[in-house]
DNA sequence: CGCAAATCTAGACAGTGTCAAGAAATGGCG
DNA sequence: CGCCATTTCTTGACACTGTCTAGATTTGCG
């Protein structure tokens, strides 16, 4: 422990191996990645990662859950700094989901690669159905629907996570020349109008959006 | 040739290996994929393939130029059966976008995988180009602005490519749950209204659209 | 102290992509 | 037609991958 320089146990191997992973796939693209490569990166044997996490799509699960974590931390932080307007809470976390595809894109394909159905691991789950459900909850906000029941809310849930998804996934490959072409602020204006047309109804009026101060949470 | 049952040399192998990766890629995962597997549906040995694609990159490449090209044909496909009328054109092309997604996920993700600035294969280029510039047309023929300078129609581009590129990447995943719990009518229904709302103008009168028939292609 | 459990190492195995050398068929030129 | 350069494909080898098994080392608990 203490020092835990070089002993025989490495005291936090799991962390270390993840911590390990992470930075190798920044760096490195998604083949290149390798179990061996992120053991010896950990500085231990090739076969330690197994006892951790069994598989090497254990390692992937445990990965995409400390995404998954971080993904609706990023979320947060944008929200956090903005105004309590729903309308504006949506957007910053749309904002937040960007950021997050564009800062570690390597880890935001990981997520996603999978199918929904076939995730098997309940860690992993339960952080994905967080950040989904923070979704959701956004989205209610500003419909003042129920999600499970009201079909504008459920449209409108399926609207913002598309074109927000959407523009994440164009913008790691850096497919729309509209976009990443344009300068950062223009590109900001633009995502603010497109996200917005997205929205189910951005306002009525100006004064419309006040009556959330008198709730206002 | 001819019957070619077997011998040395095969015929046209390019065309079999690009045919047998193709199915290679619908049937196992993207890390089951193998050059050597492919080969081996192909009936030839293990370093055939290097000779015609040089690389596995390059077997990557031709088979997202495929790809490609096929996912064009789809949305044209769509867009033959259906009115002219230029709204409705680019709500085909958006189905035929998630079609195309929906029933080869695996290539549709090898597509739009790898960054769009670090391709060098020039027919894989030339391939996206050309499915790019069609949804580009199709946005311009909606808003009447040349994509080139007319702010808005940049704008439409990125936001409707950015919104069907999301519910395809997302149905592939089966994530949002409101849309592939839905029964099909609905989910077309619903896709029909997310669609249009990203797009610029969905229309100003009925009359408007009958315009399109004198021009006419 | 002693021993079971947990943690990590070392070696082996099948499978992968890629390279070099050579065999087999093709096509052009005399 | 005959011959040879070229293309096409095979074979074998290499380093590397993930996973399995056996064993070494450390820890923790009675």
């Amino acid at each position: 422990m203490t020092g835990s320089e070089k002993s025989y146990h490495h005291g936090d191997l799991r962390a270390a191996l993840l911590h390990a992973a992470e930075q190798e796939l920044g760096e490195k693209d998604r083949d290149q990645f390798s179990l061996r490569s992120v053991a010896k990166r950990a500085g231990v044997s090739h076969a330690a990662p197994a006892h951790h996490f069994g598989d090497v799509t254990g390692l992937m699960a445990a990965l995409a859950t400390l995404g998954f974590d971080r993904f609706l931390e990023t979320q947060k932080a944008r929200q956090a700094q903005a105004s309590a307007e729903p309308h504006e809470q949506l957007l910053q976390a749309g904002f937040g989901y960007i950021d997050f595809a564009m800062s570690h894109p390597a880890l935001f394909r990981l997520m996603f690669g999978k199918s929904w159905g076939e995730i098997s691991d309940v860690a992993l789950k339960a952080s994905a159905d967080a950040a989904f459900d923070h979704l959701v909850q956004n989205v209610a906000a500003v419909t003042g629907g129920d999600p499970e029941t009201d079909p504008d809310t459920r449209t409108a849930i399926a609207s913002v996570w598309a074109m927000v998804h959407g523009l994440a996934d164009l913008m790691i490959g850096g497919a729309p020349r509209y976009l990443t072409e344009a300068a950062p602020d223009d590109r900001d204006r633009m995502l603010r109008q497109i996200i917005g047309s997205s929205l189910p109804a951005p306002e009525a009026g100006p004064a419309q959006g006040a009556a959330a101060d008198t709730i206002h949470d």
